[in-house]
DNA sequence: AACTTGCTCAACCGCCAATCC
DNA sequence: TGGATTGGCGGTTGAGCAAGT
């Protein structure tokens, strides 16, 4: 039976907190010790005694109990979690057991942030395997996959969301600029359109720098996908359609990140069916270093269709 | 000073495959 | 052989903290 030093001095750590946080609880005093000993004596017994199943301590680990599990680990090696509750006087349960073991306490994790060099890995990783953090994290070692992922999560998603938010407004704004043509256009045959005060030339020119910093981007991709860049537009209509209002720099940028995400093409890789992979893949093109699948671009990808 | 918001990360939960009995 | 147990993993939560309002 263990004693219940361990559940008391739990309990104590959270009311200590609770009156630092300015909250009425009861004083752990002389006269009152005793009692809560033999409270806490017969908790802990009724505990044991519901067998291992139950009773499972939970929450954030003591200092005391990691002393215990690198002392069972030390004596019986990683893998027999099950036998840790028992053998080491632990609460908790083998799962909670492992997970302290495998992303906190082991001997060979590293501490402090992550390198440039590992983001960059991170993201490689990822590209290729999507979300299997346990395989990114035997490409980094001493770094857990809790850990990658947690990182993942708030350096990265953020990014990618940004992005895929950025896309749908693109896509938003476009479809309410062809409503927009196709309802002038219903209305009077002879009225001017409003993309028609932009010459064909500014229109090619500014369709040739989209492509410009497109071919830049693109630069670090295997060869033969660059010969997929279109190519430029001939007819006064297909240019219409191509170019936006462009009004200011952010929808300038907007619109070059859209021509970016409907030209460069997906690739396609292994076990990687979910939208995120691709978006993932497309956001930070500098770090692609994947083999792309042999598929030949698609020139209507480029011209979103007026019916949509 | 008080409150809100956002970020970080340890820890939990549920699922699943492998292994055990 | 099949049910029970175990270990591994990805998704998610929530406490604690800092920065912003």
């Amino acid at each position: 039976m263990k004693p219940p030093s361990i559940y008391r001095a739990r309990w104590r750590e959270n009311q200590s907190k609770k009156i630092v946080n300015g909250t009425k609880t009861k004083a752990v005093d002389a006269q009152t010790q005793p009692q809560e000993d033999a409270l806490w004596g017969v908790m802990s017994e009724e505990i044991c005694s519901r067998g291992m199943t139950k009773g499972w301590r939970k929450g954030p680990w003591t200092a005391e109990e990691d002393r215990l599990l690198i002392e069972y680990v030390k004596l019986h090696g990683e893998g027999r979690w099950s036998s840790v509750a028992s053998v080491a006087g632990l609460k908790r349960n083998a799962k909670s057991c492992r997970l302290r073991w495998v992303n906190y306490l082991r001997p060979d994790l590293k501490k402090g942030q992550i390198t440039s060099h590992a983001e960059k890995l991170i993201l490689e990783l990822h590209v290729r395997w999507g979300n299997r953090w346990a395989i990114i994290a035997k490409n980094l070692p001493g770094r857990t996959y809790n850990e990658i992922k947690n990182y993942w999560r708030t350096h990265f998603k953020k990014k990618t969301q940004n992005f895929r938010d950025k896309s749908e407004k693109i896509k938003s704004r476009f479809l309410k600029s062809q409503k927009f043509k196709q309802h002038h256009h219903q209305q009077s045959n002879t009225e001017t359109d409003i993309n028609s005060v932009v010459s064909h030339n500014d229109k090619k020119n500014y369709y040739a720098s989209i492509l410009n910093k497109l071919g830049n981007r693109i630069a670090s991709l295997p060869n033969e996908n660059v010969n997929k860049i279109p190519t430029l537009p001939q007819g006064n209509q297909e240019m219409d359609i191509l170019y936006p209002n462009i009004a200011d720099q952010e929808q300038d940028d907007d619109f070059f990140y859209s021509i970016l995400n409907d030209h460069i093409p997906v690739p396609v890789l292994e076990s990687s069916s979910n939208e995120d992979i691709m978006w993932d893949g497309l956001w930070n093109l500098d770090d692609f270093q994947c083999n792309f699948s042999a598929t030949t671009y698609d020139t209507s990808l480029a011209i979103p269709s007026l019916n949509t």
